[in-house]
DNA sequence: GCACATTCAATGTATGTACATATATTTGCA
DNA sequence: TGCAAATATATGTACATACATTGAATGTGC
């Protein structure tokens, strides 16, 4: 469907406008496809994508600091998704010894067999985008990192 | 900069799964970026999109059923949102005479003011796309509609 | 060695998102 | 008519986002 037809507006301003408000509306589109994807394993879409970062760490381990540079919304807070990933034992938290102020965030094995158990139903979407060629999701990047210069 | 940087992840699996964190992450740039025209106001993105929904009513009243078509988030709950904004009297909220199950929601002269000032300065940024051609916001918006089918 | 700024994480508050449920009203049909 | 189903919105709860503040640990300059 078009994206007029998604929020039923037959007309837009220019196409600067009408890209804007298209990228928005099928980000939230893709993240709410994913989210549906974790739901059955009480896992939302922020604590998936802190956990693959950890995955992708393992065994060594990640500060908060880390997470947040790494994360896609860098203003949220990863100390509180942390804690929820904690209290699920998806991932441990201990003081850093060699810097006290820090602290080594690891996943567990736990957190690790869930993660395996998600990747081939993600890898079967081709993450969302199945529908394009190759070309066009490798042209779409880069229409994106223009965006943001 | 590019996606791999942002995030610091130097590769990705492939082109599919690099367009759409960079798809995620691009939008979630942008709205900050309009986010942060609106803080001086006091409104927030999901307020300033249900007020200029309500605009484009203007002077006829949307209902709640009207924002949640219309919005780019389909799942928020547009009956929260229109509290904040009849608190800061920036809309009406009256019981539909011909439905009394409905409820017309109108922008005051207030909330007009108020947009009136805003839209200068988001003209001003060409929504956000200023380093896209016009035929790239095009080519753009037409890949977006091709993910969603 | 000590005051002071900086860094790292946690916490507080307001708002929004996601989803289930509740309440009132209207519609439709037996 | 009467009552179940559908409709329109509001509310409850858990989680996340946005941003300011706090508090402990560390680094730096003198």
């Amino acid at each position: 469907m078009k994206i007029e037809e998604e929020i039923k507006q037959p007309t837009f301003k220019d196409n600067y406008q009408k890209a804007l408000i298209n990228l928005v509306f099928t980000a939230g589109w893709l993240q709410q496809q994913q989210s549906s994807l974790f739901k059955s394993h009480s896992l939302t879409l922020p604590q998936f994508n802190i956990l693959r970062i950890l995955r992708g760490q393992h065994p060594k381990p990640a500060t908060v600091n880390l997470l947040i540079d790494r994360m896609l919304d860098k203003t949220s807070n990863a100390s509180r998704i942390v804690d929820k990933l904690e209290v699920k034992q998806l991932v441990t938290r201990t003081v850093c010894p060699s810097n006290r102020r820090a602290v080594d965030i690891c996943i567990t094995e736990a957190g690790l067999t869930l993660l395996n158990q998600l990747d081939p139903v993600l890898e079967h979407q081709r993450n969302g985008l199945q529908n394009l060629t190759d070309e066009e999701a490798a042209h779409l990047s880069d229409l994106l990192d223009k965006i943001r210069n």
